[in-house]
DNA sequence: AGAATGTGTCTTGATATCAAGGTAAATCGG
DNA sequence: CCGATTTACCTTGATATCAAGACACATTCT
C-alpha cells in the first residue's frame, strides 16, 4: 500500500477533520472519489460526442434504440425508465431528436396511448460510427490505469452496484 | 474471481455485443458501472438532505463554506471552481442562498471586484448538524459492501481520480 | 356491460444550468 | 504613470430538467 500523491478529496477530508475530528470519512472519501470521477469522465465523454453534434443524452438515447437491435423501436416508458428520467423529460427530448431526423414516431398498434420511437437510417448511421469513437475514446480516459487496476475496479464497481440495485430495483419514474 | 449475477450494465454489454460483435468493451463496463452507481447513490444522499430542507448543491456550497473554517468565508471564485459551475451558476447560488439566510455578502476589503461570502451562525448551525446525518447516510449505502471491499475500492478510485486529474488539473471554469 | 383502477404520455410552471458577453477593478509592461 | 491585459463577477438568453397534474386508453372486477 504505497503512500498516494493526494488528491482534491484528501484535501477535503483534512478540512472536515480539521473542523469534525469525530466524523467517520471513510464513506465520504470512497463515495466523494466516485462522484469527482464520474464528473471529470463526463466531461472527457462530451468532447466526443460534441464531434458528432451530439450532446451526452443525445448519444444515450440514440444509443439505447440502437443496441435494442432490429427494428431499432422501443417505447418511450422503456427509454425513460432505462435512461434514469422523468416521462415529461422523454416527450421533450423525443421532440427534439424527431425534429432532428435521427427517429421517427410511430402508432402503436397494441395500445393507443402510446407511440413507438424508431430511429431512422440517418440516426442509425450516425450512432454506428459514433459508438465506435465513444469506445476508442473511453479506453483512453482510463488508459492511464494499470490494466491489472481497471480490471479489480471493475469487478468491485459490480459488487456495488449490486448493492446499490438490490432494494432499490423496482424504483422507477414517473 | 466469482461468476457475478448480472447487473443493469451487463445488459447493456451483452446488446452491444450482439449488435457490434467488434467493439472492446471493457472501458464501456468499468464506466457504464462507475456512471451508475454515482447516480445511485446521489439519488439517496438527496433523501438525507431533503429531510434539511436542502438540495444537493446547496448542501455542498453550505458544507464547502463550513469546512473552510473559521471565518467561514470564501470568494465566489474559490467556491464555483471547486464545486465544477461556472461563474454565472453561483450567481444565482449565492441569490438563493443569501435569501434563505443561511449566507451573508460583505465587500471584499483587499479587492474591490470581489466579495466574501459567509456562512451566518443560521447556516453554520445548519449544516453542521446536517453533515453529521449525512455521513452516517454515507455509511449505511456502502453498508452492503464488505469493509476490505471498501478500503479496496477506494484505493483504486483514488487511482483513477490520480489519473483524471493529472494533466487537466489547471482546468478551470468561466 | 359499467365502474373502478391502473398505465402511458403530454402539459405546465418552476428551477438549474451553461455559454457568451459585459463591466469594473486590478495588474503588468513599458 | 498610463495603456493594455487579465481577473472577478454578473447579466442575458437558451436549454434541460423535474414535479405535479391532466387526460385518454387499457384492464380488472363485479
Amino acid at each position: 500500500m504505497p503512500p498516494r500523491i493526494p488528491d482534491a478529496v484528501d484535501a477535503i477530508l483534512a478540512q472536515w477533520r480539521a473542523e469534525k475530528p469525530d466524523l467517520d470519512l471513510g464513506p465520504m472519501g470512497l463515495i466523494g472519489r466516485l462522484g469527482r470521477c464520474g464528473a471529470l469522465i463526463r466531461r472527457r465523454l462530451d468532447l466526443t460526442f460534441e464531434r458528432f453534434g451530439l450532446s451526452g443524452w443525445e448519444f444515450d438515447m440514440l444509443a439505447t434504440l440502437y443496441r435494442s437491435g432490429p427494428p431499432y423501436c422501443l417505447a418511450p416508458t422503456t427509454l425513460f425508465s432505462t435512461l434514469m428520467v422523468t416521462s415529461g423529460t422523454m416527450t421533450h427530448r423525443l421532440k427534439g431528436l424527431e425534429a432532428r431526423g435521427w427517429i421517427e414516431r410511430h402508432a402503436n398498434p397494441d395500445d393507443a396511448r402510446s407511440s413507438l420511437v424508431q430511429l431512422t437510417s440517418e440516426g442509425r448511421q450516425l450512432i454506428d460510427t459514433a459508438i465506435e469513437a465513444h469506445v476508442d475514446n473511453e479506453k483512453k480516459i482510463i488508459a492511464g490505469l494499470p490494466a491489472a487496476d481497471q480490471a479489480a475496479l471493475d469487478q468491485l464497481l459490480a459488487r456495488l452496484l449490486a448493492v446499490l440495485e438490490n432494494g432499490r430495483e423496482s424504483e422507477k419514474l414517473d
